[in-house]
DNA sequence: AACGATGTTCAGAG
DNA sequence: ACTCTGAACATCGT
C-alpha cells in the first residue's frame, strides 16, 4: 500500500537485504511493467549489483554497479520480497531478480500499476517527470512557494507530485483532517496561519508512519485512517464522515470539523 | 458480479 | 507556457 512510508519501509528492507549481490537472472512475466525493452535491463543488471538507493517520494531509485540508475514505482499494490530460491515465487513478483547467494529479489505487483524505468541520474529524472522535493524535506517557504498560488482544491495540492512528492490519498486526508481544513478549500484562498497548520500536520503525518513502520492499526486515535471508510464517525464530533470525490479521488472528511 | 482501489500519465481545455 | 480536469490504465478483492 505504498505511499512515502510504506515506501520508506521498502528502502530500509531493500538496504539490508539486495545490496552488492552479483545479479544473475532476470525474468520479467509481463513487459507492461518495464518501460524500456527487456534487453536494456539486461544489460544494465546482469553481472551487475545494486549499490545504493535514493528515495523521493514514492519513487525508490537504486544506483547500479553498471553506472545507471534503476527507477522503481511500487503503484497501488507493490512491494519488495526478498526470498530464497528453495521457497516458491510468489504469485504476484512479476519481475523477479536471482542474486548469486541464492536470493531472490521479486518485485510484488498484484494490480500491475507498477513499473521499472531506467535513467542516468536522479536529478535529471526529477526534472524531467517534474517531481518536486520530497515531503519530509520540504521547508515551510517551499510549501508555500509551490502551493499558495494554486487555484485548485488544497486536496489536489497536496497529491500533486510537482508541489512535493510523496502524498497520496490517504495521506491528503488525514492531513488535511488533522488540520481541520476543508478538502475543496482553493488553495490561494486560504490564510498562511492555515498553510502554516497543514505544513505541520503533514510532517507530523508522515513522521509517525515511518516510525510506526506504515502500521496503520498502531496509528494514534485522532487518525483519520481508523475510520477511513463508509459509514463511519468522526472521532471529534461523532457525526458520520462525508464520502467526495476530489481530483477524481474518493475523500473523506468529517463536515461539521473541516468547516468550509 | 459490479464496483472501487493506496498509483501516474496523458490529452484537451482554459 | 503553465495549470487544471477527467479519463485511462490492470486486475484483484469485496
Amino acid at each position: 500500500m505504498p505511499e512515502l512510508p510504506e515506501v520508506h519501509g521498502y528502502q530500509q528492507y531493500i538496504n539490508s537485504t539486495c545490496l552488492n549481490h552479483k545479479i544473475v537472472t532476470l525474468d520479467v512475466r509481463d513487459e507492461r511493467l518495464i518501460k524500456k525493452p527487456i534487453k536494456a535491463f539486461k544489460e544494465m543488471l546482469l553481472g551487475n549489483s545494486w549499490v545504493s538507493t535514493e528515495r523521493v517520494g514514492k519513487y525508490l531509485f537504486v544506483h547500479v554497479s553498471s553506472g545507471d540508475v534503476l527507477v522503481i514505482h511500487f503503484g497501488m499494490t507493490g512491494r519488495p520480497n526478498y526470498y530464497h530460491d528453495s521457497a516458491e515465487r510468489p504469485r504476484f513478483g512479476h519481475i523477479d531478480i536471482g542474486f548469486d547467494n541464492g536470493y531472490h529479489f521479486a518485485f510484488e505487483n498484484k494490480r500491475k500499476f507498477g513499473w521499472w524505468d531506467i535513467t542516468d541520474t536522479v536529478e535529471g529524472y526529477r526534472k524531467e517527470h517534474k517531481l518536486n522535493i520530497d515531503a519530509r524535506d520540504l521547508t515551510f517557504s517551499q510549501f508555500i512557494e509551490a502551493a499558495a498560488h494554486r487555484k485548485t482544491a488544497i486536496k489536489n495540492v497536496l497529491m500533486n507530485q510537482s508541489v512535493t512528492t510523496g502524498v497520496g490519498n490517504w495521506i491528503a486526508d488525514d492531513v488535511l483532517y488533522q488540520a481541520k481544513i476543508h478538502p475543496l478549500k482553493k488553495a490561494n484562498t486560504l490564510s498562511k496561519t492555515e498553510l502554516q497548520t497543514i505544513y505541520d500536520k503533514l510532517q507530523h503525518v508522515i513522521e509517525v508512519a515511518i516510525n510506526l513502520e506504515a502500521r496503520y492499526v498502531d496509528f494514534p486515535d485522532y487518525f483519520l485512517i481508523h475510520v477511513r471508510k463508509g459509514r463511519e464517525y468522526c472521532y471529534h464530533t461523532g457525526n458520520e464522515l462525508e464520502k467526495i470525490k476530489v481530483g477524481g479521488r474518493t475523500t473523506y472528511f468529517s463536515a461539521e470539523w473541516q468547516e468550509m
